[in-house]
DNA sequence: CAGGATCGTCACCATAGCGGATAATCAACA
DNA sequence: TGTTGATTATCCGCTATGGTGACGATCCTG
């Protein structure tokens, strides 16, 4: 892990810096959510379900631009540690609604603290007009619409 | 792909934007990119080998972070183009000094248009200050000091 | 010259995510 | 009502990516 301070090339490439950018919050998110049991994703995950009622796997798949077959494999990670259930829609039996589990409302209070104090830290060298500014201007990045989308993880 | 527009939850998330503004934005590079026959990592290689000389293969990956036996398979891709040239240090005969060639020059040359293209357009949404301001910011939060370090890519 | 570190290489392994096929279910419709 | 076509979840397997560990060649130190 030799890191050089990023040279001179790079440091005003927008790929490198947010790719690094990216890395260093991914590594952090680890860190800050390893006592929790969970990763980004599947905290992601547990704050969507939460959000909205009755998510299929798909539908919740959707809102974080998961794929369906890897929605099946975090669920049942999920399922595991006992903090969401399957349960099969009455409606549309194909269906699987995805939901809290009381455990699983408790673990994304918790790790969402984690979460939060771990952002504090990663913005921490900046002004917080700075910090706030960061936000806006990646929403409007991300929200802005493009040839193509795709995506998967969150944190 | 249903692509629903970022959930409020994830909207406000770090991890989220972080991660889908670097997708974005790796889906337009590798489209600017594609007609030139190399992609944003390989790229980054050659601008790194063009500002310094005579690089040996571990000290170019170090500027980017890539690891040693990944820059094996990276500088035999780039070599089978013969865009870069591989020449055993004469004071050292461990280490290879990778250089580009004519072709590699140009193809740098050609490729770096396309990409500050590809990052204007990518930017697009944003007033200029506002881009130039987002630059300086990730600029800050990657050189800042933290825990653990690591990395690969660019573009 | 001996011992230990460094560089490049290779063979292997881990992880993530996606494409395709399948079974169950639904919706549409003749 | 029975058939057809789409949709949901699941499984299997491929791919891409990157990292680990061992190895030979080389250097440096004493």
């Amino acid at each position: 892990m030799t890191r050089d301070v990023p040279p001179e090339v790079l440091s005003s490439r927008l790929g490198y810096l947010l790719k690094h950018a990216y890395l260093r919050l991914t590594e952090e998110s680890s860190r800050a959510l390893a006592p929790h049991g969970i990763d980004g994703r599947e905290l992601a995950v547990l704050a969507v379900l939460d959000a909205h009622d009755e998510l299929s796997q798909l539908e919740a798949g959707g809102k974080l631009g998961i794929d369906r077959t890897t929605m099946v494999t975090l669920v049942d990670a999920l399922e595991d540690k006992e903090l969401v259930e399957r349960r099969r829609s009455p409606q549309d039996r194909r269906k699987n609604i995805v939901q809290l589990t009381p455990a699983g409302r408790e673990r994304l209070h918790d790790a969402e603290l984690a979460r939060r104090e771990m952002e504090r830290r990663f913005l921490a060298p900046l002004s917080s007009t700075d910090a706030t500014r960061l936000v806006r201007t990646l929403q409007s990045l991300v929200g802005a619409p493009t040839n193509a989308d795709q995506a998967s993880d969150s944190a």
